[in-house]
DNA sequence: CGCAAGTATTGATCTGGATCAGATTTACCG
DNA sequence: CGGTAAATCTGATCCAGATCAATACTTGCG
């Protein structure tokens, strides 16, 4: 047994130039060397277990991290003791961006599963995008997604229906999945349905009420976290009268 | 009059470091001969008028702009025809940043009263962000910043009353005349009722109702876009059990 | 100046989704 | 295992805010 521990933990320790992420992640657009230089400065720490935190709400920004395999939910807790979910990280994702401007999180990140992150120290990074141009043009790139992503989000939630709502964020994970190698149609959810009922601007019932709903006009098959999408038309139709931004909703170019 | 007009032109086209707004804007942080160098690379093109747009979506990215004067409105069309704010942009506030990523705008910005915008290609700032660390590390903190009020404004349309998004959204004007220089609780409005509706994901009659509750609560004088704040305790009383994300609606550090 | 189009206010009604409440199912742990 | 807590589902009720509707008010323009 610990064999195989060692093994897993040795394949977690891939470097950026053997990584599948790296395409969606700081790499991208990079030079072998310059990627090496990036790697130097990666730090690549034990996975965490679920629940665990990566940084919480005015812990010291020093850091952004990169989910390499598992899920992260970003959440700010309100003064009345609620939760609010602020986004769902899936592996190349970028976490932390949040933190730069004031020098601290303004949001905790926690594991919603098993999930190994890379940390990429800001201060190191920003000496190394002076000297790579193309390193701080990915930089600014994935900035400027978050930042779309984040416009879409907005879109959808002043707007939409609640319908609406839950169809762009099944959308959206298939996307995503799929971009990542895995099937666009079949997955597991990591998150519970309160938390996505968070995310959405909804209340925990009205989500579990949809999910049989889009079960029973035959478009999901539903058990528990395990999600099959039958029919992605139907699903996309939802959204027909939605404002373009959808497509933005975590869909790397 | 061409006189007057040559002069408050001649106003507009003040050089960065000059400029009032430098501490709000890309040159804060930066030494004096950094500053000459992004100055030559700003573009002061001539004031829009009221409805005049800077970009609109699908247009290709070129360009990052500063508002210098006036107001910009940014907003998304759905395809049912009715359009949708994403934001309101007010002096020393960037436009644009959005277009990073795919390399063409998913929004469009358009002024709402006469408004002149210090455009700044991002190609050259690009050049320069390599060559000056304070510059990228700015333009890092203003992506950073953005991102922060987006996630700031999602809490808000997730979880939030009619009341309190109104309030929020006074609240962040009032903060960010106020860092500009200007009054704290008189201020005019430059967007209609139907504006704030859309930007707050609230029909504008529920806008309107609102403005005449405020005003009976004693809290606010209205009297068409002319606001005045009564009582700036009760308005934050609004928000009391809301995430401390407010802070963040516009407020620079 | 007067007419037309846009903008704001105010009232009446309707409804999507929240909230409350209960029953089940599932996960966790000694 | 059995027992307790957490998560999910489902039904019943309620309400904040949307929608519909009518009336000013404001602005611009021929």
């Amino acid at each position: 047994m610990p064999q195989s521990k060692v093994i897993s933990l040795n394949k977690l320790k891939v470097a950026c130039k053997n990584c599948g992420l790296a395409k969606l992640c700081l790499p991208l657009g990079l030079e072998s060397g310059d990627i090496d230089q990036l790697d130097a400065i990666v730090q690549r720490n034990r996975p965490l277990q679920r629940g665990g935190h990566i940084f919480q709400t005015g812990d010291r920004f020093r850091s952004i991290y990169v989910v390499k395999t598992g899920t992260i939910k970003t959440y700010t807790q309100c003064p009345n003791g609620t939760e609010q979910v602020v986004g769902f990280h899936l592996p190349g994702e970028v976490v932390g961006l949040d933190g730069i401007e004031c020098k601290k999180h303004i949001c905790s990140a926690k594991a919603l599963e098993t999930t190994a992150v890379c940390e990429v120290p800001f201060q190191h990074l920003e000496e190394l995008t002076s000297t790579i141009p193309d390193l701080q043009h990915q930089l600014f790139r994935l900035m400027s997604r978050e930042i779309t992503k984040e416009t879409g989000l907005m879109v959808l939630l002043g707007k939409s229906t609640a319908e609406e709502r839950l169809a762009a964020f099944l959308l959206s994970l298939s996307v995503r999945f799929h971009n990542r190698g895995f099937s666009a149609t079949e997955f597991n959810l990591s998150m519970s349905r309160q938390e996505i009922g968070s995310y959405l601007g909804l209340a925990l019932e009205t989500v579990s009420r949809l999910f049989t709903h889009f079960q029973d006009e035959k478009i999901l098959l539903v058990d528990r976290k395990h999600i099959q999408i039958l029919d992605m038309d139907l699903l996309y139709d939802l959204l027909s009268n939605q404002s373009t931004c959808l497509d933005k909703l975590g869909a790397p170019s």
